[in-house]
DNA sequence: CGGATTCTTGAGAGCTGTCAATCGTTGTGG
DNA sequence: CCACAACGATTGACAGCTCTCAAGAATCCG
């Protein structure tokens, strides 16, 4: 099970903030890294979980395949993040390396000891265990009720982390990727793309970048404040659609 | 954070076969029951997290709202089942009653304690946890990639159980409810089953209740595998939505 | 029995998906 | 160093599924 989501800083809970530094990195530190190149996967969804990842560079997707071949990714973790704390005897879903990607491993009967041995890696675990729950949530809400603008702006921020959001903001991962996490096709991806940047909010990206022009805007969006506020919330009038769609252009 | 989804069984981990039966009710069982009426809130998203609760009896909804009153429920959950697990100082979601219900409370810490005094009460709740996870992920997968007919499909065979598909599904929750789970609209919820029940899957229903014909039927198409298969897994003729959509009707 | 609520059904619109062509980048080989 | 193939991304035209709006049926409850 993967841990903590891309974005979101490693937030200690309050009763653990006066703890030594003995964090996750101590059980994997002794191990040897290992290398993964771009698109080589890590494990495999179905896998007997063996081991506990930690993840030390680059970045990772995190995936389920359908019967199909519809893919859904999961997350994109890096550096910190924890992979394959399934708890179970298989893994949840499948990890690829999305760029090259370094990582240490240990046994997960090892992992296990340790956390039987140290109360204030539980509390972590679980702190982080929480953070992924809430973050796999936010992932449905996103994916079942917001409009391709507003998921490509919470994407955006997301992807921008938790800080204020900086000036360029890099992404690793192709459009199809980005549309396999956000439930769109890379098409729909492009052209919002497209219009957010006609819109002023972003800059004519980079492949592989995009500039923010307009950190508020893309906030307001990505929060589902997309210009109009509606009506007053829950009850009578109740919308499912995300807005009453007026054009980004008119916005500008 | 609740724990173990409607519909799973209560499996224990293979390594916690042999253990005493010594499971999350023994935390709870010197507690009062407390009930709650329909529609009655236990906890709202965002309070502070100073309990933990075991449902007794009847169900609850988990939900997220949205700024504009967009709801998004996360879950069911019924007897058995544990809320507020947040491990956060705060609740993540809101829970509210869907028939009369029955819980039991503990304060956090003391939930805590048992936890640090009991390692198996802990193997229990991370594999709870981990199933939870497994669950929130396949509600991700239903609603950004599958089709009205799936997720339908999907939702019958959540709430009829992971057992042998009874005859008769209950449905204690309203359209309306049934909708937010699912991403949808109540009237594309009413206008799908209407089409599964022309189609002779399931039958014209109670309000509250299913019939369902044909399981076969239904939990093929809860697969996605509905009713063609498209092409080779994966690469490259990649699709995105569900199924070249044969009518439903032309396969009775 | 009558009002209120919930659910169903209908007509139409809109957003996103599909199919397809073009553009731009990357990388390889002459 | 440039030509060209291969691939990813963008853009366009169109279709389709689901949403919106609205009215009517069914059910609940007083």
């Amino acid at each position: 099970m993967k841990l903590r989501a891309v974005g979101q800083q490693p937030t200690r809970p309050a009763h653990a903030l006066k703890l030594p530094a003995n964090d996750f990195a101590s059980v994997f530190s002794q191990q040897p890294t290992e290398a993964f190149a771009a698109d080589q996967a890590i494990f495999w969804e179905g896998d007997e979980a063996k081991h506990v990842f930690l993840v030390a560079g680059g970045m990772v997707r995190a995936l389920r395949l359908l019967a199909d071949g519809r893919r859904v990714i999961v997350g994109f973790l890096r550096a910190g993040d924890l992979l394959g704390v399934s708890l179970k005897e298989r893994y949840i879903y499948t990890v690829e390396a999305l760029t090259t990607v370094t990582v240490r491993r240990v046994p997960r009967c090892r992992f296990d000891d340790e956390l039987a041995r140290q109360p204030r890696l539980r509390e972590q675990l679980f702190s982080r265990l929480c953070d992924e729950m809430s973050a796999a949530q936010d992932q449905t809400v996103l994916v079942s009720r917001r409009s391709a603008d507003e998921r490509i702006a919470a994407f955006l921020q997301l992807m921008a982390g938790s800080g204020a959001v900086p000036r360029v903001v890099d992404l690793p991962m192709s459009r199809l990727d980005i549309a396999d996490y956000l439930g769109m096709t890379i098409e729909t991806v492009s052209r919002t793309i497209t219009r957010l940047a006609s819109a002023g909010i972003i800059s004519p990206p980079g492949r592989r970048s995009i500039e923010v022009l307009r950190p508020e805007a893309l906030r307001a969006l990505a929060r589902g404040e997309g210009f109009v506020r509606r009506r007053s919330p829950a009850t009578p009038g109740y919308r499912h659609s995300p807005a009453p769609a007026r054009r980004l252009a008119s916005q500008v």
